[in-house]
RNA sequence: GCGGGCAUAGCUCAGUAGGUUAGAGCGCCAGAUUGUGGCUCUGGAGGUCGCCGGUUCGAUCCCGGUUGCUCGCCCCA
């Protein structure tokens, strides 16, 4: 038994399960851009402020599941959990110029010290689309259709749902907050363990606990958008509409309470039921307090994280690799002509592979384990006579075709 | 941090009511076929039965611990 593993809750990848894993990106990618989003990439870790401050030192994701670590200059640094608060301090760094809004759109990996289970790894990989500087409703409509759009160009649309919620601006929220809080306190003793101590640490969360008795209670607390401000209203109003006007479907989920303490507004999240507990694939919100939090100038923001395991698990079928040409020299002194034959077809653009040793039997088997399509065979006969033996891998059928006509026959 | 399941060949798995050399299929290597893969046949390599300890004349099997994987809770993408 191997005694060299990769550190638990991370993963080599390789063969199908990266080619899902770059579909996805790539898909996300093509139609970011197609939306105007330019392209990012941040650094992987970053001063542990950076998250600490914007996430809450009590959430789960600072307290227990970041990695932080002090590097030689004595700096606290932390490992990303998360790729929005690094992407507002990039922006408060300078690195998007002035022009505002921005539209950003950025894939990497993320890293959580957790128990790994299905969905869930210690380095896994995120989408992240923010645009920063708009307060504006119809962005956050915007960037949820860009979700949906994503979604259905990978084909897993019809596993999807999106909930859709409010929070309400921070008025609304610090009012309604105290309310829930108040009324859970009357029925503290008949919460469960957890929601008990989500009271102390974060009230909102009681309202999505999966337990049967805090369910109960619950169903009786007071509703989040009876406390909403007209300006609050007003804004969960537009999104709606916005999103009725483009044709996507949501629904209102009143519990939706997004774990991060810096979302504002708008929360949604397109969850499945195909991929057992952890079934959010997407997620995101306004975060409109979060830049200003950091130290940065107010400047309001909305995106979403979609994970990419998640996404590549949905797939329903594997991106095809590509089928290469194998050329096959026969006999040693062919052996140069034959690489050259590979270096020449390369050039032109094909996939071409060259096997380093080996006989002709062998290399066959290898190159139709590869999925090739054709074999090349190049031997001193053929040498002598300008030709090249094309053999099909498929059909079992072989011609020789001269050197002249070579690209020609590839090409069909 | 808490709970459940699992751990035998490269992979998928069988097995021994505790007993001498632990099996299959697939894969791998070689040969039949010294310039031809996929089919067939023959042969071969490959295992400290996760690790440590206990019970026993004897443990891969029973018991305890431990590690790993996995699923769930918390939390989250």
């Amino acid at each position: 038994m191997t005694s060299l593993r990769p550190v638990r809750g991370t993963h080599d990848l390789v063969g199908e399960d990266l080619r899902r894993q770059r579909h996805v990106i790539e898909t996300a990618r093509q139609i970011a851009e197609r939306y105007g989003y330019q392209e990012v990439s941040t650094p992987i870790f970053e001063f542990a402020e950076v998250f600490a401050r914007p996430l809450g030192e009590t959430s789960d994701v600072v307290s227990k599941e970041m990695y932080v670590f002090t590097d030689r200059g004595g700096d606290q640094l932390a490992l990303r959990p998360e790729y929005t608060a690094a992407m507002c301090r990039a922006f408060i760094s300078g690195a998007f110029g002035q022009a505002l809004p921005v539209k950003l759109f950025g894939a990497g990996p993320m890293f959580r010290y957790e128990r790994p289970q299905k969905g869930r790894l210690r380095q896994f990989h995120q989408i992240d689309i923010e645009v920063l500087g708009a307060a504006e409703p119809l962005a956050d409509v915007e960037v949820i259709a860009l979700g949906a759009r994503i979604l259905q160009a990978l084909g897993v649309a019809d596993e999807v749902a999106l909930e859709l919620n409010s929070l309400g601006d921070p008025v609304s929220r610090q009012a309604y907050r105290s309310a829930l809080v108040a009324y859970l306190a009357d029925h503290r003793a008949n919460l469960s363990a957890d929601s008990q101590t989500r009271l102390e640490r974060n009230p909102l969360r009681v309202l999505d606990s999966k337990d049967e008795g805090d369910r109960a209670i619950v169903a009786e607390a007071p509703l989040l958008d009876t406390y909403f401000n007209e300006e609050s209203q007003a804004f969960f109003a537009e999104v709606k509409a916005g999103l009725h006007a483009l044709g996507i479907a949501f629904t209102v989920n009143p519990k939706l309470v997004r774990g991060l303490d810096y979302y504002t507004h708008t929360t949604f999240e397109f969850t499945t039921t195909a991929l057992g507990a952890q079934g959010t694939v997407l997620a995101g919100g306004r975060y409109d307090g979060l830049i200003g939090m950091l130290g940065g100038p107010q400047t309001p923001g909305i995106g979403w994280a979609a994970g990419i395991e998640r996404l590549a698990m949905l797939l329903a079928t594997a991106p095809e690799s590509a089928r290469p040409v194998v050329v096959v020299p026969v006999g040693p002194a062919s052996e140069l002509a034959a690489l050259a034959l590979a270096e020449e077809l390369r050039a032109a653009g094909h996939v071409v592979d060259y096997g380093f040793r080996g006989k002709v039997g062998q290399r066959l088997k290898r190159a139709a384990q590869q999925g090739a399509r054709y074999a090349l065979l190049l031997g001193e006969d053929e040498l002598a006579r300008g030709e090249v033996v094309v053999r099909d891998l498929e059909q079992g059928a072989q011609e020789a075709v001269p050197r002249s006509s070579l690209a020609a026959r590839l090409a069909g």
